[in-house]
DNA sequence: CAGGATCCTGGCGGATACTG
DNA sequence: CAGTATCCGCCAGGATCCTG
């Protein structure tokens, strides 16, 4: 192909880095774990009794994508029975705070969308 | 039920109105169609050119959406053939700095995820 | 307690064809 | 041009059972 240089394509796959984030806490449980693990470390099994619905199945599957990611440090206390623990990484926490400037504008807003949302309903 | 008090339950559903907005952003098409809107307003077309690889069906779907959600409006020219703008509301304007402060922690931080997780999958 | 392995289903989203 | 209608594949994610 010649250089057509077309000017503004946006691929949701090649496109900037915030489609992976977006990805990332677009997703049903990583925002609430996260918000979870701002209180400090915490047990698997605390996070679970503390997000109300989550199954073991996403809960370790999200936690995994969390600490592969980086955003989430897991240790492991070698005892019997099993502790485990999960915390923030000083990565994680950096995304606090663009996550509660999200929060914000839900809080400040979502009203008015809810208020469209009838008035486009009826 | 007497009042058990339970304290810090996060059900994804009733929690919170930032589920809805990131049920809202976390799908693959709305930031970017946020972002085309963001150059002005913008033909159904012209729109669909510039994000590579979304459908009709899902433009059509997610342009409702944000209607309905009063963060675009939608502008039919009475003409033949038919003709229509959509733009960025008042209120879907109010959406693009939370949105940048994403992006740039994402422009940010991402190298960093990215090497977290070459680093895990070694 | 922390999770691995499996099975199964809903619905997101793509492809195609048709219309005012 | 700007949609609507229909069919369908796929996989995110829930339920369940099992283990170190």
């Amino acid at each position: 192909m010649p250089t057509t240089t077309a000017p503004e394509i946006y691929d949701p796959y090649r496109v900037c880095p915030s489609r992976q984030l977006l990805d990332r806490i677009g997703d049903r449980w990583t925002v609430l774990i996260i918000g979870v693990l701002e209180d400090g470390p915490q047990r698997f099994s605390q996070i679970s009794r503390r997000i109300d619905g989550i199954s073991q199945k996403m809960l370790t599957q999200t936690l995994r994508s969390l600490e592969a990611d980086g955003l989430v440090t897991r240790t492991v206390f070698p005892e019997v029975p099993p502790h485990v623990e999960y915390e923030l990484s000083e990565l994680g926490r950096t995304l606090l705070e663009p996550l509660a400037i999200l929060r914000a504008w839900a809080v400040d807003h979502m009203d008015e969308v809810a208020a469209a949302r009838t008035a486009a309903a009826a």
